[in-house]
DNA sequence: TCAATATACAACCAATCGGTTGTATGTCGT
DNA sequence: ACGACATACAACCGATTGGTTGTATATTGA
């Protein structure tokens, strides 16, 4: 149901908006981790954090590969680099403004 | 209430996480905007438009002064930059696991 | 002074969120 | 073959979200 990149926005934040699920992601971008050696982690269930894991997935900043019975997270560095440039889209258009009032202030 | 920084960093990127409040936020890092004519914009009613700028303000991505009956909205720059430098701490650990690979790789 | 404008905020609603427990499905080691 | 482990997912719950309408409070211009 995800198509638009307004739509992949929405996930990305919204999936680094939660402490649980960035620290999730830290761990997962310094190596390789099973689910539920992440969730020995925390202080709530091994479900609550197999949600958190799926969030992150679904919204592209982390890939599961299996091995054996374990299903290792990783992070991908892609995703985060793109959530940078959504941001530096904004720093963009804030130059924008800054450049027009230079420009009205040399017109004196 | 909030107080730590990963509150502030949960109410960052959950002010992001909506594609609205993201469309105003580019609306006033371009150039002051009254919260009025921000609604003007939207198919919704003033108030929920109202409820999105005081979402961002909260969360410190912008900032509003009054002039006469009006609220000009304005997009603080350096918010957006320290939400980058999150993601550039991301990228950093990102970084250390790679060179982790690298040296492995040396030894043999 | 007074009507119109601009904003804020409360109360409400359906949908989503972050957590729980319980169950089903694979996969491993013996 | 079987018991233990690793994961996934459904159902449920209280809290929060994103929207609505309605009301209150300033501020302006005539």
């Amino acid at each position: 149901m995800d198509e638009t990149s307004e739509d992949r926005a929405d996930a990305m934040f919204h999936a680094l908006s939660d402490r649980t699920r960035r620290d999730i992601l830290r761990r997962v971008l310094a190596g390789e981790h099973s689910v539920s050696a992440l969730a020995g982690n925390y202080d709530m269930s091994f479900a609550a954090v197999q949600k958190h894991v799926a969030v992150l997935e679904r919204a592209g900043l982390i890939t599961k590969r299996r091995h054996g019975r374990q299903q290792l997270a990783s992070g991908d560095v892609e995703a985060v680099r793109s959530v940078t440039s959504m941001l530096a889209e904004l720093e963009h258009i804030w130059r924008g403004r800054i450049d027009r009032i230079d420009a009205l202030l040399e017109e004196t």
